[in-house]
Formats: structure tokens, sequence, C-alpha cells
RNA sequence: GCGAAAGUGGCGGAACUGGCAGACGCGCCGGACUUAGGAUCCGGUAGCCGCAAGGCUAUGGGGGUUCGACUCCCCCCUUUCGCACCA
């Protein structure tokens, strides 16, 4: 064998795969599946270390699996539309698909250059009109059902990217993509309503046992379910009064006062009756705080009194009826009840306003706080007092009883409000998918039958980056027959978010070429769910909780059979350079292409693995990659030392082993178990990396041992190590690992070969040293058989030279042997 | 403010169920081989004391439980992330 060269096995494995078409896959029902997948890519031109280091993650993982034996789909594609290729046609005049399709050309290069073992006749792109077909096609399911609709809504609006954003997208106020502030605007949207799956998206989190309990807990949060009631306040001149949503209902006798979000609508009219005109001018002012003022921090509580009175149904008592900033128009029924006593909020307002703060709840320690002694809210639950007719009732059994009365008595019903609301999906954008839906003068939104599929976009060529939608400015889309009138009529305009082509994605995948259905039943009842699922932890919620709500359509469709389309996710840590994230905008990316020259794929994959765990954030350094190319090296001279030896040996026959021999094989077979452990169980590739690392410091010792006159036997257990090491790394280095499996005399590859068993008796040690301690201080260490009674091991432990002078004159007062570990002496 | 995670050598990190802290690698130091090596091989490398044997101190800080704590409990500090008026 020659000097190890990896770039010349790089180029020479990857084109046998791409001959061989080595990962694709169909379905065999007669093999266990496994759907490893990692996040698809926005083509944004290049891949950096970043990205590529959780293609290495997937790409690990299936070949693992691979090698034991299951019939492996791990595919790639791309997340082709969005807002960058758009600006850059703005400002740079290429077209967005030009920009786009170039992209992806070159970073598939990057991938196939790393050796990521893709099926990559399954490759998808949603800006494609054979994918994004089927958006449209799911977006009319949702419509017949009720799920895709349609209203006029307050948005966010970045005015820099020219888009409406949805919540998710509006960071601390501003533009999740450019940083920009966002302002509200008014605009007809669809809407996809995802509440309607809210508390089986919850409950689903539950069965969710092999995901981040972070990722969880946020999923969670955001869904924000909380059980409480409606009640409804009377209004003189108003018969339908207000209604407020409480989860505190118990406190109701402690409201003093009630509180309107700016928008309500009742606040223009409560303001003509009262004759008050600041509580407009006021009210708009709120409005306008909204995401700016108000979301960035201290902008403080503020409210205006309307000088109208609600009348509270449990006491009949009359409240003033305020407008306050802090209430959201948008959440449970934009009118809050205030109690001072249990809520800070309200207390800060009756605080700065004069209002009555009324104590209704006695604390567990039996005290009713003096109201004009309390410098903060008690939100504790306790029991009630000065309610009337629930004295003295807890907490829990006075919200019960209240519930149940107001039902009874026709003004209040319990309730749960969620705080995740339906997912806008209008984006005022050229390059995303066309919304297939028709306004007709006659027949109002009719969609565009399916056979009239895909509504394909317009080649736009002039990119001007104006408010509205671009293709409202192209007469031939705009301008259709109505399918049910045959009328005149407009086509909808406007695109859909992307995210909505990244929701499922993942089943196309299994049927990627199907041009009757966004896939067949089948295909995905065969491969789905996806069981290895990697990708950043940005996509806690938006990605994931929009993927596991298309799940459930698709499964309410009848099209799939399971509601969790991903089993296990792996949310891989960002990689740092210089304590930034890379971007192309910050100019700190890290060019993978560039360590392909200097040291090979393999080099590359392996040490982006052992660098740090999987999920962890790791800061990016050249340093520790020359090491991983020395180690790979020192594999393959091993690897080359032995082999002529090692074709010609025999068998191994266990019983005549030398115990150098011995220990070799036994390193083997744990560097097997540990190996095998680390990658498919705990997911912590570092860790398996170093147990190579050992069992090659272990083999080069060995081979020093052996120089002299290397017998038969030597040759035959070298060669298991090597076979067993080869199969090992070659989910991290799989291009050395081919050439040096090859060299071994084996045929049709690694595609041939099968993950390597551990063979206990082998593994099993002949001795273990067993650390004495005397009062918690190592004093000595006895190296014994494995299986040494217990009775044994202190006899030798108390009778040790080493351990007798720490006892000289002192007593033995207990002695802890534990089992196989060490055993502990305590002396006094 | 609320919630979560994490703090271990010069650096990245390991320690799986409470059982030898620092595996493995980077870097550094020394040696061998060499015309030479920034190649390769071997050895050393937490700190302090000691010629050595050995001893003492160490996992952000302080307490606790235990024969025994990086690991479990309480308080505090720092960092990162998420949420941030959701009634």
């Amino acid at each position: 064998m020659s000097d190890y060269h990896p770039q010349d096995l790089d180029q020479k494995w990857q084109q046998r795969w791409n001959d061989a078409q080595a990962f694709e896959v169909v379905e065999d029902p007669s093999k266990p599946k496994f759907y490893c997948l990692e996040m698809f890519a926005y083509p944004s031109g290049h891949a950096h270390v970043g990205h590529v280091r959780n293609y290495i993650i997937g790409d690990v993982v299936a070949r693992l699996k691979r090698l034991q034996g299951f019939n492996v789909l791990h595919p790639f594609g791309w997340d082709a539309f969005g807002l960058p290729a758009e600006n850059a046609a703005i400002k740079g005049g290429i077209h967005p698909e030009t920009s786009t399709l170039a992209n992806i050309a070159h970073m598939k290069g990057q991938l196939q250059r790393l050796g990521i073992s893709y099926a990559w006749g399954r490759e998808l792109a949603t800006c494609l009109p054979d994918y994004y077909r089927w958006n449209q096609w799911l977006f009319t399911r949702m419509f017949e059902r009720g799920l895709a609709y349609r209203r006029r809504s307050t948005v966010n609006w970045c005015p820099s990217c020219q888009t409406v954003l949805a919540n998710e997208q509006v960071v601390d106020g501003a533009c999740w993509r450019c940083g920009s502030l966002v302002v509200e605007k008014d605009l007809e949207q669809w809407f996809f309503k995802i509440t309607a799956y809210a508390d089986d998206l919850l409950a689903g989190a539950d069965g969710l046992t092999s995901w981040p309990e972070k990722v969880l807990t946020m999923q969670r949060n955001w869904i924000g379910r909380s059980e409480g009631a409606r009640v409804r306040f009377a209004i003189e001149g108003e018969p339908d009064g207000v209604e407020v949503f409480t989860t505190r209902i118990d406190t109701i006798y402690g409201a003093t006062f009630l509180t309107l979000a700016p928008e309500h609508p009742l606040v223009p009219r409560l303001a003509e009756r009262t004759g008050r005109a600041d509580v407009l001018t006021e009210a708009q002012r709120y409005r306008a705080q909204d995401r700016t003022a108000r979301m960035s921090g201290e902008a403080g509580k503020e409210g205006v009194f309307t000088g109208a009175y609600a009348v509270n149904p449990f006491s009949g008592e009359r409240v003033p009826i305020w407008v306050a900033n802090f209430v959201l128009g948008e959440y449970g029924t934009g009118a809050v009840m205030g109690v001072p006593h249990g809520d800070q909020r309200d207390f800060e307002f009756a605080r700065k306003y004069g209002l009555e703060v009324r104590a209704v709840i006695r604390a567990a320690d039996g005290t009713v706080p003096d109201p004009a002694a309390m410098t903060e809210a008690h939100g504790d639950e306790g029991t009630v007092v000065n309610s009337g007719a629930y004295d003295g009732m807890t907490s829990a059994e006075a919200r019960r009883r209240m519930t149940a009365d107001a039902e009874a008595r026709g003004f209040g019903t319990g309730s749960v409000q969620f705080r995740l609301k339906d997912w806008g999906i209008s984006r005022q954008r050229y390059w995303g998918t066309p919304i297939p839906m028709i306004h007709c003068p006659v027949d109002g939104v009719v969609p565009v039958p399916d056979d009239q599929l895909p509504v394909v976009l317009p080649k736009v060529t002039e990119f001007t980056g104006r408010g509205d939608s671009p293709l409202a400015h192209v007469p031939e889309f705009v301008h259709v027959t109505c399918p049910k009138c045959g009328g005149p009529a407009r086509r909808e305009t406007d695109t859909m978010d992307t995210f909505v082509d990244s929701s499922w994605y993942f089943y196309r995948f299994a049927d990627a070429h199907n041009d009757r259905l966004p896939f067949d039943p089948a295909a995905v009842k065969y491969w789905g769910p996806v069981d290895f699922y990697s990708g950043g932890v940005e996509h806690a919620i938006l990605h994931l909780i929009y993927s596991r709500f298309f799940a459930r359509v698709f499964r309410d469709l009848g099209m799939i059979d399971h509601s969790e389309p991903f089993t296990h996710l792996l949310t891989q840590g960002m990689v740092l350079k210089d304590g930034n994230v890379m971007s192309k905008s910050k100019g700190n990316v890290v060019d993978p292409d560039t360590m392909l020259q200097k040291v090979g794929a393999d080099a590359l994959r392996t040490y982006v693995m052992f660098v740090a765990p999987p999920e962890k954030e790791v800061e990016w350094s050249d340093a520790g990659l020359d090491g991983m190319f020395r180690w790979l090296a020192r594999v393959w001279r091993v690897a080359d030392q032995w082999r002529e030896a090692a074709l010609a040996a025999p068998p191994i026959d266990a019983a005549t082993l030398g115990r150098e021999e011995r220990a070799l094989r036994r390193k083997t077979h744990e560097t097997i178990r540990r190996v095998t452990a680390d990658i498919d169980v705990r997911k912590q590739m570092n860790t398996a990396i170093s147990a190579m690392m050992e069992l090659v410091n272990e083999f080069y010792l060995f081979t020093e041992q052996q120089k002299a006159a290397p017998t038969a036997q030597a040759a035959a257990v070298a060669r298991e190590a090597v076979e067993a090491l080869v199969r090992l790394v070659s989910p991290f280095a799989p291009h050395t690992a081919e050439e040096l499996w090859e060299a071994y005399g084996h045929t049709g590859g690694l595609a041939a070969a099968s993950w390597p068993v551990v063979d206990d008796a082998a593994a099993q040690a002949e001795e273990v040293v067993i650390p004495v301690q005397v009062n918690g201080k190592v004093r000595a260490r006895l190296t014994v058989a494995p299986d040494i009674a217990d009775a044994d091991l202190e006899t030798l432990a108390l009778a040790d030279a080493a351990v007798v002078p720490h006892l000289a004159g002192k007593t033995v007062r207990k002695v802890v042997v534990a089992k196989g570990r060490l055993v502990s002496v305590v002396v006094g």
C-alpha cells in the first residue's frame, strides 16, 4: 500500500458510490427501515462548517444504521424559496430562480465532496413546480376543511423586507431576518387554523420522549394553554356588556375596575357615549406604542378612564371601565377584570391611578393582607374572603363553584385559552408558492381546480421591492376566468410563507417523484415517521411545531397513520467563529472546501465530530484538524503494517492466544461495545472517536511487542482488530475505511459489510485494578481477578503493605466493598 | 423579572447507575531515528512541597447528606439560551 493520500481516496470512492448509486433505496418489507434526516438547506450559495456539522452528524447515523442492516432512507433537498434570493434580485438584478439553482448546484457539490451518503435520486427543491404544486394541492384541501381561511387582520410589517412577518418571526419587536423595527399594518390575509390542533399538539408533546426537554418546554410555552372562565359584565346602554377572560375567577370579588385593550371594539362606543375625546386619542397612542416601546421594556403601564361603568355579575357592584396599554387585544377577549390583590399588573395600575385595592384571599399562613400596606400583589392561592356566599372556600373550590354558578345564571362559562394563534401565511412577495385561489365578483373566493395545478409562478423580470405583491403587476397572471361561472376574475397574488414548504418535505422524500399526489400513503407507511432528525435549535418552535401540525392534517386526510413526524430529535449546537455565528454578512465563514484540500474529507468529518458533543456549541479552530489527519494516517499505517501477515493469517484460535494477543482482542471488543453505544444510543460522537484512538494506541503497543517474530495467531488477532476498527471508523471516515476494507481483501465495499459484533468472552477482563481508600483517600491499588469474593478483597486490602501504615494505632470502624469497583476503609 | 442549561488543566473536552477526577486530542517539554525535519516512533505534562519514595491541595464560591460527591440537596456568583405584561 502507498502512503496516506486522502484526496485521492475521496475522489475514487465518491466516484464509485455515484456509479453504483450506492445510497439509493427502495421499500423492502423484509428489512427494518430507518429514516435518517437532517433539516434541509436554504441554498444561500455556500455551506460553511456550521451547516456541514449537521450533515455529518446525520451521515454518521445513516452509515451506522446501514451497516447494522437497516434499509436506510437518507435524502436531501433544498428549502429554495425565500426572501434573500428576492432581495438579491432587487439589488443585483439576477433572477431568483437563476441564483437559487446556481447556489444549489454549488452546495450539492460541496456535500458530495464531503462524502455525505445521500440518496440524491430523491433530491427536491421547493421552488420547482413539481414540489410547490403539492403545497397548492394541500392548501386547497385545507380550504375545503376550513383549515385555511381569510380574514382582515393587523399584521407585522417589516419596512425593510417589505413583507408581513409571522409573530414568531418578530424578535423583540424587530424582524428576525434583518433586525429592522416592525410596524403594524392592516391587510386581508390567509391563515392556517393551527389552533384547531392546539390541544392535540400539546398532548402529543408528552409522547416525544426522545426529544430534548428544552424543545418540548419551548413548544408547550408557545402553545400556552390556560384554563379559566369567561365572565360577562353588564354595561348600561350596551346590551352585550363586556366579556373578560380570567384564570382566577375566585378573586372576582376583588375586581375593583375593568380594563379594555386599546383596540377593543367597545372603546370608541364608550368614548362616544361618555363624550370623552381623550379616551380615543390615548387608545390610539397606546396602539402606536405596540411592538416598539411596549415590547422593548419599560414603556410603563398607562391607562385612561372611559367614564363608563360595568357591573360585576357576582357582587352587583359598579366598577369603572378603563383602557390600558398592557391589555392585549388578540388574547382572550381583549378585556380583563382588574384585581389588584392577586395580579401584579393590576396592582401597579391601581396604585398609579388611585383605584381601590381589596383583599379577597386569606393566605396559607392565615393572614389577610392590609390593602393600605401592600407593596405588591399576592398571587398565591388560599381561602376566599370578602366574597359573599363563597367565603371560606379554597381557591380551587371557589373557582369550580363560581364557574358553575356563572353558567347556571347565564353570564359566564368555563373556557380554555391558548397563547398559540392561527398561522398567517400570506406574503406579499414573488419568490414563494402562489396561493391557488381566485377572487370572483360573483362566486367569491374559489379554489383553482386540482387539474389546473400547479399555478406556476410567472417569470417576473423586474424586481422593484415595492410594498405590494410583485405578482399583482403581471396582468396575464392576475386576469383569469372564474372556474365556477366562467366570468372574469382575479387571481390571488400573495404567495405562501416558506415555512409551508418545510412543513411536509420529509414526506415527499418518501415518494419524491409522484405526479398524482404529494406522496403515496403506502410509501410513507413504510418509511415514516422520521427515526432520527437533526438540525439547529433555532427551529425549536416554528418549523417543528408547523411540521407537527401538518402531520396531523395529513393524518386527518387519511394519508398517514401516525401523528408525530419525528421520533428522535437532536438539536445540533452552532459552530462559532470568533464568538459569533458564522454568516456571510459577518464575513466569518469557514469554508469546508479549503479544509478538504488540506486534509481530505475524512479528517474534516472526524474532527468536526471529535471536537465536542453534537448538541454543544463550539468555537471553530483549525488547530486540531491536523491532529485528526495524523490520527487517520496512524490508522492507515497500522493497517498497512499488518496487511500482508493478516491476509495469510489463519482463523483465531482463542485457546492458544498469548497474553498480549488476548489484551489486544479485549481492547478490540471493548471498543466495539463503546463505539456502538456512543453513536447509536448516546449520540456522543466525540467519545466514540476517543475510544477508537485508545484502540489504535494499544494496537501500536502490540505491534511494537510483536515486531521481533509475529506469530500467525498475532496476525490473526491484528486482522480482527483492523477489520473491526475499519468498520467502526467508517461512519466518520468512509473513504479511508472503504480503501482499507478493500485492501484487506473484501469485495463489494462496505455496502456488503456489517457492523462488528462484540464477543463477550473476548471482551472479558482477566484482572481488574481495585483502589483501596482509607478515610476517603486512595492508599493502594490491588490487582485481582474480576470475580473475587468481597471477603477476600477485604482481607487483601487490610493486609496490603501500603494500607497497613494508615491503620496503625487506629481502629477499623467500617469496611465498604463496592463490588468490582473499590474498597473503602474507615478508621478512627 | 420568570424559566432552563452549564461552570472541570494552557485549550477542546471525558468521567454512563454516587466509587481511582482530568480518558482522548490540541499545545508544550524531553528522547529516539535521521544529512535534515514542521515527518514518524517513544516518554512526560493539574497545582504545591520533596533528590526520591511519597505527601498535601484541587471540578465557580459557601454549607449539607454519605464510608465515599464533578455527580444528590440548600444558598450565592458567573455565563449562555429561551420567555418576557398571555390576565
